[in-house]
RNA sequence: GGGAUCGUAGCUCAGUCGGUUAGAGCGCCUGACUGUGGCUCAGGAGGUCGUGGGUUCGAGUCCCAUCGGUCCCCCCA
């Protein structure tokens, strides 16, 4: 069929059938952030277009090619390619640092990257994601990498199909030395990287141990672990030494680095084994100290994670974990003739104001049709009102389980089903 | 941005070397049952074969273009 309109390029509608999974790994989300101690913040799916620029970096590909920027006016607006930059945005705007102590939020949101849609990537797509703020201790990078394997875990996905995968990529203090180390490696084995790497070399030469053209050439490139700094070093031990006490599996993937700018000390990803094609993170996210201050706030050391809702979904549904089923009606009001279709609507209004799911046929329909309906809502019940049950003031109620019919006086018909579902 | 592949009813698909009114299953609607579902039977609705152009006496089938889906590179959630 020819259609005018249809959905942009890489976005999609999420359809009844889908949509209850959905619903239940946001509950499961909500649910996991509150026993973490995490609150919600929501906040536009706009803001300024330098917001991301400044945060997430020029010389990124998601600000230097993926972002969907236009102008209004003056202001030069982006959609939100990520999540965290607004949240550190609000964070400030509203002074939640003035609160002391530790903040945790959290949030669920869409976000949007220009990219050619594929396997678990679209151009609208949403993260689950959480943000630690006001803790430099390696406890709160510990916590929260295991509050992401429990989240996973609360799904029914065994983390021995995931692998958490760990790095540190230093602070301002000792980066620049290991970014010219790295730069330098990359100089002296500059004919063999690919073009891409090559031309990165100069601005962002971390990303060249990423690129998995040059695999081979990159696996002799030097660790960061002989620059880190004092801190950094004992940063990183003390929370790799918490995350064997908290008995959570990852591996050290010294490529690790990541394509946000702002991201300092620990960086980790969660790949799924199976399941997601090539577009296999699950999440990503890390340490970001510097990033308030960057946007004009107090010093205040942060980090978080995002999780790919989508993602998650593809996973579930691949590995044929446990999901919940659509959810059905309770009951359904047939009503035989056209006088019993006024009480019949009544009933299902009483049905449904104490809690009793019910559908009721709009258009009219046959008994035999009604009936159908009442059969493929999958409610447990049919309440029937014909000609004689409006005259005794009765309905007959059908259990189409067992097909058995009784008469039920219409005054205690609400209590009835209610005390048998 | 580069590449591969696919586009026939709501869905899954068939359609033989181009040949006459384009089919099936599922789903949907109606009836068999003047007030009763799931099974069965009968009937019905629904497609300008993604779109545009070309070749041909004739195109769903061949050619070109274009749009869209899917997947891959890239990048990342």
């Amino acid at each position: 069929m020819e259609l005018k309109y249809r959905a942009l390029e890489g976005m999609n509608d999420v359809l009844p059938e889908q949509s209850h999974l959905w619903q239940y790994v946001e509950a499961r989300w909500r649910d996991h952030m509150h026993q973490y101690g995490y609150r919600e913040i929501r906040t536009p799916i706009l803001e300024t277009a330098e917001l991301f620029e400044r945060t997430v970096g020029e010389t990124s590909d998601i600000v230097s090619k993926e972002m969907y920027v236009f102008q209004r006016g003056e202001e030069r607006y982006a959609l939100k390619p990520e999540g965290t930059a607004p949240v550190v945005r609000a964070y400030l705007e509203h002074g939640l640092y003035s609160a002391g102590g530790v903040q945790k939020l959290y949030y669920i949101t869409p976000f949007f990257r220009g990219e050619r849609p594929q396997k678990g990537r679209y151009r609208q797509a949403h993260q689950f994601g959480a943000e630690i703020f006001g803790a430099a201790h390696p406890l709160a990078d510990a916590e929260l990498l295991a509050m992401v394997m429990g989240f996973f875990q609360s799904l029914g996905l065994p983390n021995d199909l995931l692998e958490l995968r760990l790095n540190t990529i230093g602070c301002p203090m000792c980066r620049p030395a290991y970014r010219e180390g790295v730069r330098n490696f990359g100089r002296e084995n500059l004919e063999r990287l690919c073009k891409n790497c090559q031309a990165r070399l100069e601005r962002n030469p971390l990303r060249i141990l990423d690129c998995k053209e040059c695999f081979q050439i990159t696996a002799d490139a030097p660790p960061i672990d002989r620059y880190l700094c004092e801190e950094c070093r004992t940063h990183f031990e003390s929370l790799q030494g918490l995350l064997k006490a908290l008995d959570v599996a990852y591996v050290r993937d010294h490529r690790l680095v990541r394509g946000l700018d702002y991201y300092t000390r620990t960086t980790f990803e969660v790949v799924a084994e199976q399941g997601l094609g090539s577009q296999n993170a699950l999440c990503g996210g890390g340490r970001y100290d510097g990033l308030v201050e960057e946007l004009g706030g107090p010093p205040t050391p942060a980090l978080g994670v995002g999780i790919g809702v989508e993602r998650t979904l593809l996973i579930l549904q691949a590995l044929n974990m446990p999901l919940p089923e659509p959810p059905t009606m309770d009951a359904y009001v047939v009503a035989f003739g056209d006088a019993a279709r006024p009480v019949a609507l009544q009933i299902a209004q009483q049905l449904r104001a104490t809690g009793v799911p019910t559908e009721f046929d709009l258009e009219g329909r046959s008994p035999k049709a009604q009936m159908r309906l009442a059969n493929r809502s999958g409610a447990r019940y049919a309440v029937l009102l014909g000609e004689s049950e409006l005259q005794q003031g009765t309905a007959t109620v059908k259990d189409l389980q067992t097909h058995e019919q009784m008469t039920v006086s219409q005054v205690e018909l609400t209590e009835w089903i209610r005390t048998r579902l």
